[in-house]
DNA sequence: AAGTTATGCAAGCAGGTACTTACTTATATA
DNA sequence: TATATAAGTAAGTACCTGCTTGCATAACTT
């Protein structure tokens, strides 16, 4: 993730991330790679082989999927509001970083399979620690009954929407600030799921 | 979208669009649209042109963005409840219809700035229909007093989220039907914006 | 029957792209 | 100072892709 703009492995590297994220794999050129590093092109395929290589390693260099479960059992409050917020917001952290390789991930389905497997790993993560706290929230009583995978879902749904649509659309269709749609997203979820 | 299989221009634009959305307008080649088609290559620049004239042509066959404004006013019950799950449905359907120009939008920003343009406007004008609505409720006091805007987009961006996650990851997060979203989705508004 | 129209087929051209090779230049280290 | 290492330069090869041309064939129209 730290680039420094002296390294040639980290010039080129972000070089590759930039434009494949723009343009899709087929159409980045390794000689646009070289324009955009400030670097000869025969340097990209000394240090990485062919151009195969050299996106699996921007991949690699720039994803950074994390195991969200452990770090947030410990910080649960049995809030709801509270702690919607904080699953929000980390969530929105997490898509934030990817933000490239998540689009990468989009675009390429068909010629990087084993990516979007390693992408969907977040939504997929983050439904289990969902599903398990809004039971237990259940059980305490300080949750409505109703069909927790569905909720745990649908909050995945609306910020990864959001998410989406603001790295594609920009403020094309509303200028809601991310904070905006953070505080009445944890809102309608504490009013609608709270007895 | 009444696509013949016995019509030249239909078979060579349902391979064209079925291509472009799998592999992206770049590594889609006009051989292989050809071959998808059961066409000889030449019968495509003799019908349209070149190849942009190609995914020009199969881009604006296969959309439809409707104007949702009009028809829905006059469905309006004032009934919470009854109203979003009408509006969920007319827009799993708007989505459903558009899916693959929808994708394509997504993977071509770059490329085909202007059907971005297209695309946005079916949230654009949810947005619109929808923030209304909520306004019209909140002065009957049928609604709590909140952002209209937010709670709009919210709305939007859960279904979209559902919807483009759908597309790309199929079932791999989740197995949840599309009727058993929609219905809880509708729950979670109703619940959550109902004085 | 004659002609128009739609399509297939074979070949090829021109430009671009991934990748290679051989040689030179600069920098850093010993 | 001598040597190894990293990078630049120039040229070229093999392949792919969009697109064209010329001709053959079938079907439909008048």
């Amino acid at each position: 993730m730290d680039c420094n703009p002296n390294d040639t492995d980290d010039k080129i590297l972000l070089a590759t991330i930039t434009l494949m994220t723009k343009k899709g794999i087929k159409a980045t050129t390794t000689r646009a790679i070289a324009v955009e590093a400030g670097v000869n092109e025969v340097t990209l395929f000394r240090h990485f082989g062919n151009k195969a290589g050299l996106m699996k390693a921007a991949v690699e260099k720039f994803s950074n999927v994390p195991s969200m479960t452990k770090a947030f059992k410990e910080k649960i409050t049995w809030d709801l509001e509270k702690d919607l917020l904080a699953f929000c917001e980390a969530y929105h952290d997490v898509l934030t970083i990817n933000q490239d390789v998540i689009i990468i991930s989009f675009k390429e389905v068909d010629v990087l399979p084993e990516l979007e497997q390693e992408i969907a790993k977040i939504p997929r993560q983050l439904k289990i620690l969902l599903v398990e706290y809004f039971n237990a929230m259940q059980e305490k009583g300080k949750m409505i009954s109703t069909n927790t995978e569905a909720q745990a879902m649908n909050f995945i749904w609306m910020n990864f929407g959001f998410f989406i649509s603001r790295a594609r659309f920009g403020d094309n269709v509303t200028e809601l600030t991310s904070d905006e749609m953070i505080k009445n997203c944890v809102q309608l979820f504490a009013r609608g799921l709270t007895p």
